[in-house]
DNA sequence: CCTCACTATTTTACGAGTAAAACACGTGTT
DNA sequence: AACACGTGTTTTACTCGTAAAATAGTGAGG
């Protein structure tokens, strides 16, 4: 996964949304149909969690798909870029475990999107000298450059997509979704410490 | 995608965020620190959209890893329980496309979830006595005893998990979620007519 | 009736991720 | 020194999703 996104795969709800009707911009997005259904079917639940989790996923799925186009243009699927991005960012080499984490992927992962941004020469990796069992990943000119050429483009594409929503709405919005954020990964931490 | 990091897999985040080091609950997500270090990298670039984009990545991959516990308790996926809640809440038959356009998956990975769920009884399909290319899929007793009986729970532990928010603050959240997510499919909506 | 164009569904080939096993090395202990 | 154990990384086997091709069927023209 990319640093910053993490999405599971592209699309799923917990709810379950109804892209096939068209959606009607007056009446409210599609989660809250597909609410009113189970409402209909089920009035004793309380479906109230269904309006947060299934927006989330359904956003991250439809933001993503929107927020890969300047990605792809340059060759890169998002993982590959945040990849990329953790290396520049930090602004010095890591190793693969650390890449690891950094970009909330499997090491699995991580090794094979070394060796494809390797063989592209995006990234050129060192032995470690003391110990010889790690190794250390930095980006070459070629990715510093990829990276610093795409992120302009990538949030000016972003910027766009979220101009639905008026300024004071997002950062209300962001704000929210820190505490939301900041709380879980205390929650996770703490569950395993 | 995500303006900042974009992880198609789950769990990618616009912004990267760094799980290795724990997260520190009085400073805040880790998205914010990917954040902070964009910033002191490329001070001239407006972050924003990170604030917002990494964030929903990073909620939804969280979310849907907690979330998914009762789910995988019955030996579903959330692809298939999905599935089985579209034909549950609509409270009739659907066809495979139908079925496609209610998961926001494709026909391909439909086809392939209707004939595991066929095996394993929970689902059954008819085809359609005028037009021989479509088939009719519906619940049998099983499959929406099934659904009923897990859907209290996944409910119950959202609930717990949401619960970490302040109901007022729960409510805020889902509404500018609304909005955003309302005002995405209607664009989406547009370019595809 | 035959054919062309279109739609619904399934099949095929493949890409990407994961978990768990396998490797390859350090390190502490005796 | 030798061994057991822990850690960093890679390999293996497998799952799941997709795109595009293949299959099957409808319906309008001619």
């Amino acid at each position: 996964m990319t640093a910053t996104n993490g999405g599971p795969t592209p699309g799923s709800d917990a709810t379950g949304a109804r892209p096939g009707a068209g959606p009607d911009p007056a009446r409210g997005d599609t989660v809250s149909a597909v609410v009113r259904q189970w409402q209909s079917v089920h009035p004793e639940l309380d479906t109230g969690p269904m309006e947060i989790i299934g927006r989330i996923n359904r956003c991250a799925a439809l933001l993503q798909q929107a927020e890969d186009a300047p990605l792809r243009r340059a060759g890169l699927s998002r993982a590959e870029f945040d990849l990329l991005g953790a290396l520049r960012r930090t602004g010095h080499e890591l190793t693969p475990g650390e890449l690891a984490r950094e970009t909330f992927s499997s090491g699995a992962a991580v090794t094979k999107r070394l060796k494809q941004l390797t063989e592209r020469g995006l990234v050129e990796r060192r032995g470690d000298t003391r110990d010889r069992r790690v190794a250390h990943v930095r980006l070459t000119d070629a990715g510093r450059g990829l990276v610093d050429g795409i992120l302009p483009d990538q949030l000016a594409y972003e910027t766009a997509v979220l101009s639905v929503l008026p300024p004071g709405d997002q950062g209300e919005l962001a704000g929210l979704l820190a505490e939301l954020l900041g709380r879980l990964e205390g929650r996770m931490g703490a569950l395993r410490a």
